[in-house]
DNA sequence: TTTCAACACGAAAACGTTTGCGTTGCCCAA
DNA sequence: TTGGGCAACGCAAACGTTTTCGTGTTGAAA
């Protein structure tokens, strides 16, 4: 077991001096043709590689982007994962996750433990408790420390920072919409509690999309979900909700669903009730994940491409962090990317 | 926007040395009370956070795990993130992921970038391209170095390295028991090409289960499905070789597919074909993931426990690294945990 | 022979910590 | 007065790089 090789090692085995090393390393003209093949062989033989730590240490970055993400086992998350790391790495960078669990002391914990140094941004979607508490120092913090945060889908307007979301409220437009050109007269949303600022959009689309076509929403046909509790345990309680939401309104032809558990669960319990779809009752859901592919019937989805929203939300921090280094101090404009939705007929809608 | 401050910054103000500043936050006997509680005060007012790269690079060791997977879109391995995450960040490490997105060079790549320096192990799951090529040199490189690795659900043998599995033969054989003890006489297995280790493992299990209840295993009965290709587009290949399955043997009542998605698209063709679940058609799958849990009819599938897999690794690689600090090559044997599987009942199965 | 440029290399600082040890200054005992 | 001892602090090395600025040697021109 040998430990990795240092300039130090090789400068000692080849008599010269480390900056010598170094240089040759680098095809620095101050080093002779001579010298410069012996310490390149010798490297190569020994397999150097430059040690990461000393060099973040230097030139003070990292190349390494951190993420703090509410839950990893998701199928939104994790594309938007897939992205970041897309271009991360293709732009040199490396990632390293952190998961806020949904708690806002993780996600200050976990934010600390990389702001000190470890990291040269941040890109992050807010958690549930976070929203709730509406605290959010630790990203003005973290801000004023002069490292720059990149936000997705879950932002906050009032944080100075670049943030990348989807519109929720054209895609939940777009998703009614769908079920009223379908011929649904009579459609019911399920939905998040308002602290879910994306729960709270596409209900606003959802209601805006009805206005737009004369129908009178009602306070009935409008089912918002408590998700604190939302494990896989809770799984009765959400279909005994969606129950009572179909009991007391017959004439509910339409669904339109904030996620995809909320839309196969509705249609779970719509069969039970003895509803056939799409015949009897039409369901559209947001987020295109793995269910929405492979449930049957498989659901008409609003797509958010995560994948996109990563790969855009990387661009966006490596660009900030590398014109830093130019002009420091240019200007202070922040930017909101829309990525647009687009809906994905499937077997859920006629 | 004011940067992170350091020691220097600190000692400058309070004219002080930079040692007198270190030695008073970390309370030591060598600094007055009255030093020690201004230099306390001056710190919180500040916020000063020792710099993690620094203390990584005098350490020699960066209190950070490596992660390499295939894929992180995946119910299983964003289970055993979440697995690894917990505990790490429980004892105090971070955790920073790379993916191979199943493929060797980028297995490679991803190693490399992380092996200089920037953690202290690492945790992985091997691609299927390296599978299939059986090149390990730079696993063995990695431990060479003396970076130990502790690998989860995809290993091999020849690679001395801690690993934490499933018995996959041994859920296999629950899995097509259950299928036997409910009655079916004729179980077909939908698995993936033998290069894929548990893919070979379970369609082992398979043959094994058989053989205990004196059924002769038909060849025609195993569909082994060339996965290289299998993105969301090649579906309908997917669907095509299941018919297939089912029209050349009609007798079939029971199927044991080695993953979900195998499970609810052989579901999707049954019905296609006029076969009712669980009633003339009795379906199990591996993985207990989102799909199993939410599609209709639910699959009985067996558990294989991710994030338990992921906690398990990321002790023993901790334990490992800690264990190097005090008694240097003491001795080097290797451990190999096996996560037991259970059998999840639902309405696939009578 | 002297001078000077070009060439090839080394010393040292810097990034931010921690820590062993040396160095003050002071007090008290002899 | 002197010496010892202790309390309180500073120096410097080390981790592994890169880079600026010397510095010594050579050869050729004057």
């Amino acid at each position: 077991m040998k430990r990795k090789i240092t300039l130090k090692q090789i400068a000692k085995e080849l008599d010269v001096s480390i900056s010598t090393v170094s240089k040759a390393l680098r095809n620095s003209v101050e080093i002779s043709e001579d010298t410069r093949q012996k310490v390149q062989a010798f490297a190569k033989l020994y397999n150097y590689r430059p040690n990461n730590i000393a060099l973040s240490l230097k030139n003070r970055k990292t190349k390494t982007i951190g993420i703090i993400i509410p839950e990893i086992v998701h199928y939104f998350f994790s594309k938007v994962i897939t992205g970041i790391e897309l271009v991360a790495n293709k732009r040199g960078y490396n990632v390293i996750v952190g998961l806020s669990n949904e708690s806002f002391d993780k996600e200050v914990i976990n934010m600390q433990m990389l702001a000190n140094g470890s990291i040269d941004g941040f890109i992050l979607s807010i958690s549930k408790e976070t929203l709730q508490q509406q605290d959010y120092h630790h990203f003005l913090e973290t801000i004023n420390q002069g490292m720059p945060i990149v936000m997705f889908d879950r932002v906050v307007n009032e944080i100075p920072c670049d943030k990348v979301i989807v519109d929720d409220v054209k895609g939940a437009k777009k998703a009614v919409e769908k079920l009223v050109s379908s011929g649904c007269k009579n459609i019911a949303i399920i939905t998040t509690k308002d602290y879910v600022s994306v729960g709270k959009l596409r209900t606003q689309g959802y209601l805006e999309a009805l206005e737009d076509h004369k129908i009178h929403p009602e306070a009935s046909m409008i089912l918002k979900i408590e998700d604190k509790l939302l494990s896989d345990d809770d799984l009765d309680k959400l279909e005994a909700e969606i129950e009572q939401l179909f009991k007391s309104n017959k004439s509910i032809d339409g669904i339109f669903a904030v996620n995809e558990l909320y839309a196969v669960t509705a249609i779970k319990v719509a069969r039970k009730l003895g509803l056939e779809i799409p015949k009897s009752l039409q369901v559209v859901s947001f987020t295109d994940g793995v269910l929405s592919k492979h449930s049957t019937p498989s659901l008409t989805t609003v797509s958010q491409h995560g994948q996109e929203i990563g790969e855009k939300a990387a661009d966006l921090l490596i660009n900030r962090l590398e014109m830093d280094e130019d002009n420091e101090e240019e200007e202070e404009t922040f930017e909101t990317v829309v990525i647009e939705t687009n809906l994905i007929e499937r077997e859920s809608t006629k």
